[in-house]
DNA sequence: ATAATAAGTAACTTTAAGGTTACATAAAAG
DNA sequence: CTTTTATGTAACCTTAAAGTTACTTATTAT
């Protein structure tokens, strides 16, 4: 199962995996704990972990013969960036609007 | 080209639609004119604007054979929504640390 | 009317993501 | 030390997204 190296959009283009980060987002789950949420085997949850790990969105502690995992900031920044200079381009051409609207309106 | 329906986060996972999204963050444009910005054929492009159309990304408003392509905020507001709730957790996350901290130095 | 331009549609191909099962490894429990 | 449990890895299969070319339709220009 060669784990594939994705970007941050298309790691949460899977719903799998959104799934997971918010079941991570409650709590921390070793890989089986999380696997028992989802119809599709062991292995497959393994390697969305790997991927979701490889992105940043999760950091992992060996505990023994479990691994623990837990959210991680990294992942989701990126997608904060990109988001936010839209919701900057709605703010902005709502500005443009307006002053375009006043404009109007005093002559 | 059977154009499939795609949830936000598929759509956005694509780094071509991405780059439509940034190049309709400056001017609106005809499918024809943002076509000469990718390697692919115009018929590609063509679709990945009905996908990026349909789940919400931008609007088309159709002037004699141009179609304009504008952005649209409808797609984006499923993405922030789901980012602001791990925001959320990020904050509280931080708060719980503090309240441990101080209980801890207050000891 | 005819040619050129803008765009959509149909049919098809390729590729890689997402899944599977079988096996390997390492830690804990009996 | 043998067994069970937690997980990783390898090899493989399936499917659908993303691309292609060829053709159609509709609007504009000559």
């Amino acid at each position: 199962m060669t784990t594939p190296t994705l970007d941050v959009f298309q790691v949460i283009g899977d719903p799998s995996r959104r799934k997971m980060l918010m079941l991570l987002s409650e709590d921390s789950l070793t890989i089986n704990s999380l696997a028992d949420n989802f119809d599709m085997s062991r292995p497959a949850v393994s390697k969305h972990i790997k991927i979701l790990y490889n992105a940043g969105f999760i950091s992992i502690q060996d505990i023994g013969r479990e691994r623990y995992c837990t959210l991680k900031q990294d992942g989701f920044k990126e997608l904060q960036h990109w988001i936010s200079y839209f919701d900057k381009f709605w703010t902005t051409k709502l500005k443009k609007l307006e002053t375009l609207l006043n404009n109007k309106l005093s002559n």
